[in-house]
DNA sequence: GTGAAAGCGCTAACAT
DNA sequence: ATGTTAGCGCTTTCAC
């Protein structure tokens, strides 16, 4: 089943086990013709590396892990193809895991993973804070979405961009706001709930809040409802899913938008540019934040050690104009 | 930086190091109170076995990779998931690459993991025939949406959804269909369009292919003006994202949809129900694609060994109904 | 510059 | 039921 071993290539090549070590991991430490000879023998056996072996001894294993609390929400994707693009890069392999909400499972994934990896980027975490400090103790690790001291992290400008969105529906005539809360232990939910209530005072507005809304479409009727019911006229919901979710009942129940009611969601997903009216949305480049965070990780799990200082990078956002938000209808 | 070993817990445990070892992996071929007595040390010691030592003597190491060929695709995301699921349900590690529909990536990629996985499940595979062949002699393989010879392999039904397409379009009037193609080396755009053929053959239809057209909605304006310089009534995309991109070029362009032109993609993504008007499209269960294909794998991967008989499962498709496709207009 | 040999942490015979 | 021991494939002193 498994192929040649340094043993092989060694004994083909007339030399010993240590110098076709050498050759492969440290090459300027190997006489040029031996190299060579032992390339050459290598890749007639067609030789590779067994990365276990090597990682039982170094403790390095060249593995990553990404956890994402719901696969299925595609804003994780761009997050998840800029993180797994810079990890290639650097030949380091990713394992994805979806851990679909649950503390619990993301938890037990983790510790799984602790003794296989180099460390992780944790995207949207909805571990308590205790336990990420724990794994921060056990590997090197990259928050996504989320903040904590000492803790290295990759975030969206969340008060410079919720103030965008409060200008925004403040020079639309909008007094009041209501926003439809993500999960309660969603660091994000209480992050943009908090930005949106510095920037609504700073515009002379109310925020109230509902909820909390697991982040789904299928949220969306009860969402809207609560916001109907709460006399919104407009309504910033935790994420374009939920948005989404939103402008379909609205639109099922009669509810005219942007004219009655104006909608704002979270993320610039792809489907925010197709849905009718088209989904006003704070969007930012999330590619780049899975880039970013995956740089930093690996930046970590160097040889060189880390740092004492956790760098925390704030990525800027865009609000993107579409047809969800309008005026505020007469009173 | 690494924990305590079996050397550690056999110590504190006074027992040896087989008896630590034989607890963790084959826990009944131990006495039961020495096994709680092993397990509370290694509790109070947060022992975790090294997967590494254990996959170099093993030779087996919990771990499959699976292949996209393109991660920004939200038709791959349920594949993902169901795969992950399955996956974890058996404590296996996921590893996920990406190789952006480019066949030297997806080789170098694989065959860099080939040493440290158990297996592969190749979605989409954009490599030649021999290529899998070989990467089976390797490591146990099951492809998603291709098939082969002696491989393992889940697909979609197309021959029979294509149908349904072509006689749908044919209840509607349409007399002649133009496809829009996939990438050259796909084996599904290869499948979709002898599908297509035979059902158009079957119905009185003629059927003419364009492209090939990378299936991405920036593609869309490609292709649909190629559609209407050949007179289309009814175009059939390789994708979703292609139709997607279609349908927003043939609004551009003043092309009314369903009445001047019908639409019909392929994957039933999300977006499908969003755009306007709603997207005609052949779905599936993807996840259970996925789970499926995880499913085999890890069958095959067992140690049982696997079977000489190769399964090729295939999955039935839905053919949903929207708003872009109508009647035929009058000639 | 190259070789010999001692492990990394764990498992699997083989003993007892 | 449990202990002893020999490696899995590789890296890394330490010699030469």
């Amino acid at each position: 089943m498994s192929g040649p071993t340094i043993y092989d290539v060694a004994r083909e090549a007339g030399v010993a086990t240590s110098t076709v070590s050498r050759a492969f991991s440290n090459p300027n430490r190997v006489g040029a013709t031996t190299r060579e000879r032992v390339f050459a023998v290598a890749a007639e056996l067609g030789y590779r590396p067994n990365p276990h072996a090597r990682a039982l001894l170094s403790g390095r294993h060249h593995t990553v892990a990404m956890v994402v609390s719901d696969i299925t929400n595609p804003h994780y994707f761009e997050l998840i193809r800029g993180a797994e693009q810079r990890a290639k890069a650097s030949e380091y392999t990713l394992v994805l895991v979806n851990v679909e909400e649950s503390p619990r499972v993301e938890w037990d994934q983790v510790q799984r993973l602790v003794p296989a990896v180099d460390g992780f980027v944790l995207a949207a975490s909805r571990l308590p804070d205790e336990n990420l400090r724990q794994v921060a103790g056990q590997r090197p690790v990259v928050l996504i979405s989320r903040e904590l001291p000492d803790l290295a992290s990759v975030v969206l400008d969340h008060v410079e961009g919720c103030r965008r969105v409060v200008e925004h529906l403040a020079s639309l005539g909008h007094r009041d706001l209501v926003y439809l809360a993500g999960p309660r232990n969603s660091w994000m939910a209480a992050t943009r709930w908090s930005a949106l209530q510095a920037a609504t005072e700073e515009n002379g507005l109310t925020a109230r809040r509902i909820g909390p809304f697991t982040p789904k479409v299928a949220q969306g009727p009860a969402a809207a409802d609560g916001a109907l019911n709460a006399g919104a006229t407009a309504v910033v919901a935790h994420n374009d899913l939920l948005a989404i979710g939103v402008l379909q009942r609205l639109a099922q129940r009669g509810v005219r938008v942007p004219e009655d009611v104006s909608v704002v969601g979270f993320d610039n997903i792809f489907a925010a540019d197709l849905c009718t009216p088209g989904l006003t949305t704070l969007g930012g480049v999330h590619a780049d934040v899975g880039r970013v965070a995956m740089e930093l990780l690996l930046d970590a799990a160097a040889p060189a050690g880390r740092p004492e200082e956790q760098p925390r990078v704030v990525l800027p956002t865009e609000l993107v104009l579409r047809g969800s938000t309008g005026p505020v209808r007469a009173p």
